[in-house]
DNA sequence: GTAGAATTCTACCGATCGGTCGGTACTGGA
DNA sequence: TCCAGTACCGACCGATCGGTAGAATTCTAC
């Protein structure tokens, strides 16, 4: 069948648009930098994609398939809300970090470039996304695990640490995935301030010790 | 002095560029649009810029001394560094919700739009903020105030949590601007996980009833 | 071998891109 | 009254934009 070896070559046209737009942005790659990087011309790109827009709404369709699998799907049936929810957050943030994903990127950062049904597509992808933290988040407070809060600043909150990090973060950087998902966690989950020896202590007692050589400066 | 009115004109220029920019993104944003939207033609408009890339410097740079003045100065001189980052929290927030600058969420979303000595200008003016709130950091910790975490990963968590809001925020939405602050500070300096009755614990009941009624499904 | 589909090409479209040139209407001082 | 500078414009530049028509090539199945 050439449908199979069809489907092979539109995958590798957008492999490498994806590795483009990541790195120029969706208006600055132009159709004709994409046709050479495929080793095309334009007009043979196009026997491949209908219209710039479409490739760009397939990228991010293919991005968020990525996301649901390596993310969602890995802890969508984890009991405890609270384990789901930090389970959720380490994979999201390897997701972020670890190369795999120039079509997440996209879908970050080109967050207003779609238009009409193609945009309306993408965004009924993400808010499964955020009701389904919303709703972690609340069954989380149903079951006492954490303090009163607005799910939906909670859940925004949660993907703003995340989501950020596709902004900063440097692979060859002294801040390694795993760090910073540990860091992470332990932040929004295990909370920041330590209180001054009146109502309540959120404190943990293990970790003191662990992360005692931590403290150094940092340029 | 004709001098006044040129930089007026050129204030004028730059707050309508920045309107067209922040709409549509800066590729996307021609010089013809931005001209337009003077009311001058392209020509006319060059006599007050030198270049397209020169607007989007001088955008960000106003941008940066806005979020200067509105942020930074307000609370550069607070003694007490945890109230110190929870006044910064509150007053970034409202920069970033209140319509005040279309330049700082150009500065947010364009981050990789410049080059050369321009980006390295306004990154250079990005990362004293994030040595600010690193040293914060640091120096709650000296004194004890909050946990010890990777100062790095706690100012890029909080920056996270505040910047990425203007990706979501919408003004005429239920969440206000005051709401999300003050949740916001809660979350990030409150910490969100109630401690299991574990360890050295003594108190705090609120879970009990929240537990009575048990987990129902939640997608 | 050859028909026919699958693939990729050359050549081109009108529109628009960022930017510039030579000019001109207007203005305040001398 | 003249003039120098300010503030702008019409017309244009070469390059490139997203996209297409249709021919040429290559592959596949019989």
């Amino acid at each position: 069948m050439g449908s199979d070896v069809h489907r092979e070559r539109h995958r590798a046209v957008l492999e490498t648009a994806a590795r483009l737009i990541c790195e120029k942005g969706y208006e600055a790659a132009s159709v004709q930098d994409i046709a050479d990087a495929c080793g095309l011309t334009k007009a043979g790109l196009y026997y491949y994609i209908r219209s710039k827009e479409e490739l760009l709404l397939e990228i991010m369709n293919y991005g968020m398939d990525v996301f649901e699998e390596r993310v969602l799907l890995q802890v969508l049936n984890i009991a405890d809300p609270v384990e789901r929810l930090k389970q959720c957050m380490e994979k999201n943030i390897h997701l972020v970090t670890e190369g795999w994903s120039k079509e997440v990127t996209i879908i970050l950062h080109e967050h207003e470039t779609l238009t009409g049904a193609a945009r309306a597509q993408i965004n009924a992808r993400k808010k499964r996304y955020v009701h389904f933290l919303e709703s972690s988040f609340e069954e989380a407070m149903r079951e006492g695990r954490i303090r009163r809060v607005e799910p939906r600043v909670a859940a925004f909150s949660f993907l703003g640490m995340v989501l950020w990090i596709y902004k900063w973060y440097r692979p060859e950087g002294k801040l390694g995935s795993d760090q910073i998902a540990r860091e992470m966690q332990d932040l929004f989950f295990g909370g920041l301030e330590t209180v001054p020896a009146k109502a309540k202590r959120t404190q943990k007692r293990p970790a003191a010790k662990a992360r005692a050589r931590n403290q150094e400066k940092a340029a």
